[in-house]
DNA sequence: CAAAAACTTGACTATTTTAGTCGGGTATAT
DNA sequence: ATATACCCGACTAAAATAGTCAAGTTTTTG
């Protein structure tokens, strides 16, 4: 049960943009160099970050990228939902008629997994991003 | 962020022998009948389980399966952990001197993966297994 | 004893997912 | 003009997953 790069990588990089940016647009070079993520990869991150409207774009030359919402303002599962990372710890979807076995009925475990998916989501619910930067202050610079 | 099927037909198995075992030991061939579960990854699965003391198995004609402890006894993360699927959301270790990234300070986000590994992993520790059945029970023959 | 049921174990493999990269754009401030 | 930085689809190597296979051993029962 491991979280993707993507959304990792996501967080991290919102995260630092609350941080340094002082209203102005951060650019993904300045990410990636500050926090060794791939701007490559960084790109593809921010497209669906941009396309969900967690973040909004500025081109050209002192372009970069802004928080759409303030920090406090921002659900850490805003920014999972933008990359398709909703928590679904079983492929057995509620609506489907067919069970995760292929069977008609519902396995045994089913309602487990939903108690679950419910619990771990409503973490990322209630966490925000300047939630993150309150406890990581002190350390970081 | 999916629970891998090892884990997910462990809970399930041991779910099925807690509601058909009537102080007998319980077949994988009749759980694999049962649960629509591959006998031949069943056998992978329940290798590990024994190994871990979570059942005993009894050999020859009548054998199978037993657990070990008792269902109101046996927790989730019990299980879990004999399949060595400890929840730890992102790679980075918490003893390991080298963060996620490669560098040597911790990331920004890195309290926050921690907090969530400590939540997720409450929650199987506060689950028994008696606990899915009780839910499960009305709706399951 | 013989045969069948059921556990034991390591190795092997196809498929899928992940974690990126690549190439070729477009917009804009200076 | 030109450098900077966003835009976007397609591609790919590597790892993880989900399961199979082969070749056993042990124990019960007829
Ligand atoms: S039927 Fe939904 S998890 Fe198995
Ligand atoms: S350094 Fe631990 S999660 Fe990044």
């Amino acid at each position: 049960m491991k979280l993707n790069t993507k959304s990792r990588y996501a967080v991290m990089a919102l995260a630092d943009m609350a941080v340094f940016s002082r209203n102005n647009a951060v650019s993904l070079r300045d990410i990636s160099l500050r926090q060794g993520i791939s701007l490559l990869y960084l790109e593809q991150i921010f497209l669906r970050l941009k396309k969900n409207n967690v973040v909004k774009s500025v081109r050209g030359i002192n372009g970069g990228y802004i928080l759409v919402k303030s920090p406090k303002d921002l659900k850490i599962s805003d920014i999972l939902l933008a990359l398709d990372q909703k928590v679904k710890t079983v492929g057995c979807k509620k609506e489907s008629k067919k069970s995760c076995n292929g069977k008609s009925t519902k396995c045994i475990t089913h309602h487990f997994w939903d108690e679950l998916d419910i619990y771990i989501n409503s973490f990322f619910e209630n966490k925000k991003l300047s939630d993150l930067l309150k406890i990581e202050r002190q350390e970081y610079k």
